[in-house]
DNA sequence: TATTGTTATACTCTATAACTATA
DNA sequence: TATAGTTATAGAGTATAACAATA
């Protein structure tokens, strides 16, 4: 807590921060169970909406180590939610890819997620609705530096 | 991706809260594993910061089965951070108390925490991190209506 | 040699169901 | 009956180390 400038206590930026990551990790874990889906499976899918990604690269993006993926893949797989499909151009590698069944969970997840988060800032000013994405992606860059040029 | 008044591209509202939980995971399992902590044996030490709190009031703070507790619980108390006390006004139960050690790493662990999440803030105006909290609270309390009361 | 991915192993984390003891 | 907490069980998630195959 944090004292402000008029005697009101209010939380600090970086105590908000972690608070309203909570809040996103338990949306997340819901939306998940409503599809029977762990976070971290929902997670692989979101991951994959772009397009098919291999292992290594997957890994990174998802801060984890390689043979943490084998695992988390190998679950989705047995679920028919993804296949492991040949890399072309490298015979070491392959490409995780969504099937029709991932790709319509994670759709369906993602715009669940989307729309919770959304009817919690609906009473929001539109100002700071505006605002709030533009800060958010200074602290993205600051955290990523990579992140703004993957855009 | 959302297309605004200017025409230039950026996160929706939602896009930019998830992005976020997951650099402040990033950096609370990162700080973690320095105190050679879990994020989660991390998350109950910072839960009993404020003083001793029962099996089942830590599983509602945390959203978890109190089964689950059970387990954390038991880790924490093997690596001496936290031990169980008789709770004086009722024989069932127990209230979770951080010993010194808990309380030295608890207390260095967020204050790292904050540290890191005030260290990628740094370069936001001052306007924006004064406002910022405030939007959060909002949001908390959409999510949480009995938070509000418990502070 | 470096990279891609897997296996083996050992934990941690989590939920469900059934249980004990106290309120 | 209801609540506080645990146990038993099963499975998911994770890291480390060692390995195979290809680059």
């Amino acid at each position: 807590m944090v004292t402000t400038a008029d005697g009101s206590a209010q939380l600090g930026v970086a105590a908000s921060l972690v608070r309203l990551s909570h809040v996103v990790q338990h949306v997340f874990a819901d939306v998940g169970r409503r599809h029977e889906l762990t976070p971290q499976q929902l997670h692989v899918l979101c991951m994959l909406l772009d397009g098919p990604v291999g292992m290594s690269e997957l890994s990174r993006m998802m801060h984890l180590e390689r043979s943490s993926m084998t695992g988390s893949v190998d679950r989705v797989v047995k679920r028919g939610l993804v296949s492991r499909m040949p890399d072309a151009n490298d015979r070491r590698a392959c490409v995780v890819t969504l099937s029709d069944e991932g790709r319509r969970l994670a759709v369906a997840a993602h715009d669940d997620v989307t729309a919770r988060l959304e009817a919690l800032t609906a009473d929001i000013d539109s100002e700071d609705r505006e605002r709030w994405p533009r800060v958010a992606e200074r602290i993205l860059a600051a955290h990523d530096p990579a992140w703004v040029s993957r855009r």
